[in-house]
Order: C-alpha cells, then sequence, then structure tokens
DNA sequence: AGGCAATCCGACCGTGCTGGTAGGATATGA
DNA sequence: TCATATCCTACCAGCACGGTCGGATTGCCT
C-alpha cells in the first residue's frame, strides 16, 4: 500500500474540519464518531498536523481543533507528507546516506537508471497531489451527501 | 515506501537484461554478480517476471534469461505491477470486499471524499509508469555508463 | 472550588508483511 | 555423469503499522 491509514485518517479528519465553520473548535471526539474511528488513534493523527501547522487547536472544556487556513489554500501534498513523512518511491530516496544494499548504486547518484523511473513516479504523485486542496475534496463530500443512495 | 525492493530488484534486472542481446540467455548469476544481489532472491524476483511473461527462460547448463519481447515494446507500468501486484494508494483500492474499518465508506463507492484524492494519485502514477519504457532506461544507463565517475 | 470535557503525551503491544536464506528437485549441455 | 542452471517450497527474523492504555494538563461552567 502507498499510503497508510494515518494519511487515511488524517484525510478525513481535514475534510470534516473544512466542513466546520472556521474559527469554531470541533472536538476529536465528534469527528470520532461521525467517521467511526478510535479516538485515541485520531489523537496521534491529528498530532502531525497540528505540528505541521495545518490545524489549530484548543484545550480544555469546548476545546477541538479547526483548520489553520482556509482549505483552499492548503494543498493535499502538505496534509499527506505531514501525516505519511516524505513521500519517496523507493528507500534510496529518503536518505541516501543509508547506503543499504538496496540501493549499491548510490555512488553513480544520477546515473542509476531505476532513479530515473522512481523520480518520475514521485513526480507524478506530488503533481496530483499538489494540484488538489482540500476545498476541492470538502466540496466533493458536500455535494455527494445530497445524493441519496438509493 | 512506495515500491518493494523487488521491485527496484526487477527493474535493475529487466534493465540488464535489456543491454543484453536479445534471444540469448543471460544466467541469473551473471546478474547477481552485475548488481550486487543475492542469487535466491533474485530468483524469487525473476519468477513474477516470468509468469507475468516478460521474461523468457531456458533450463540447464548455458541457460538463462531473456526479454520475451523488444525492450521498446515494454511499458514499465507491466513490470512493476508484476512484481509488486496492484498499485493501490489505499487499501479499499484492492478489494473493496474486505469491508476493513480503514475504509467505512464501502457503500458510498463514489462519495468517498479521500477516494477521490486516491484516485487522483493512482492516476498520476499509472500514467509515469505507462509513458516509460524498458528501453528508455536501457538507453539511460547505456548513456551513462560512458561518463566516468572523476 | 470542583468537576467535566477536552487536548496532550509517551509507553506498550500483537500481528502481518518484507527481505532474505536454505535445501532440494529438475532439466540440459559438455 | 557432472557441472550449471532454472525452479519450487518452506522457513525465519526484524520491523513497521494499527491500535490501546494510562495518565497529565488545561480550561470552561456551575
Amino acid at each position: 500500500m502507498i499510503f497508510s491509514s494515518k494519511a487515511e485518517y488524517g484525510v478525513r479528519l481535514m475534510v470534516e474540519l473544512g466542513r466546520q465553520s472556521p474559527e469554531q473548535p470541533t472536538s476529536l471526539k465528534a469527528i470520532a464518531d461521525a467517521e467511526g474511528l478510535p479516538l485515541a488513534y485520531l489523537e496521534q493523527v491529528v498530532a502531525r498536523l497540528r505540528k505541521a501547522g495545518l490545524v489549530m487547536s484548543a484545550r480544555g472544556a469546548h476545546g477541538g481543533y479547526w483548520l489553520a487556513r482556509p482549505a483552499e489554500e492548503i494543498a493535499m501534498v502538505d496534509v499527506v507528507q505531514a501525516l505519511d513523512g516524505v513521500i519517496a518511491p523507493m528507500e534510496c530516496f529518503v536518505h541516501d546516506h543509508t547506503e543499504r544494499v538496496l540501493c549499491s548504486h548510490v555512488a553513480d547518484a544520477g546515473r542509476c537508471a531505476t532513479k530515473l523511473l522512481w523520480t518520475r513516479v514521485q513526480g507524478g504523485i506530488i503533481r496530483s497531489l499538489q494540484t488538489t486542496t482540500l476545498a476541492e475534496l470538502v466540496e466533493f463530500s458536500r455535494r455527494n451527501e445530497l445524493v441519496p443512495t438509493a
């Protein structure tokens, strides 16, 4: 699998926050209930988003989370990266210094043919994540909730 | 990581085969030595490529492997898929019937906002893999072996 | 003041996947 | 018949991942 469940949960969480009116805190519990996700685990997820500066929080009663900036200004690449870390198609992309057998071609950085391939793939992924904003997803979810299942 | 080491090794193996003259078997041992990879493991890797019809083999002494068709006609998407299986950004993409918590939105197939995102990503990946042929990688590796490291 | 509702934090833990090994069976050219 | 190769299956150790738990802290509300 390319993305972890943290990414899935985190994106859903962001969409949920995007649906709320801004500046008004939404509790994690409300989101956990709405999405049917384990609260304790969501805490870890949202912590990453907070550290990345994507959401803000207020503690205490009636506290909660809200988007740090308008959904239109949030590219999904930032969300996913905050959740899953660097988007790397192959081990040698994330830290070249490890020198694991996996990429025995550390020496010939740009000469490794496979690296050409993985670079293209990485470009494809990042491009698609960069051109998708949170606002799009929010709008998508709003549109679809109106349509009855039957 | 997005792709497994099987993908890395398999792609390298294919490039290596692409560098050889066709119809003439190359032994796995030769490739393992050239790339510095464990032979026993390569056997598993190449088995997938064979089952996918990408390479052919001859057993016995002076046996080995060769490309089933010219490198120009091999899209890397087929190679990677043979090695790593279906390219799915998220669990619910590979088998929708599992109904794991991960995608509690099984019912609303096209309504899940995250699915919109993952679909775009998947598209980006597949497109980049489809537009890259093995021949390109082979040519790339040929060009670069001429340039001295110093 | 006290209690409740929240965020925060870190330790823990089972399970499945991944990368890799081992050993042998089978085929084939010299 | 021997060396060289593909082929096949079982096995294993490490580790990342998804998730739980317990508790500390914060702050509104009565």
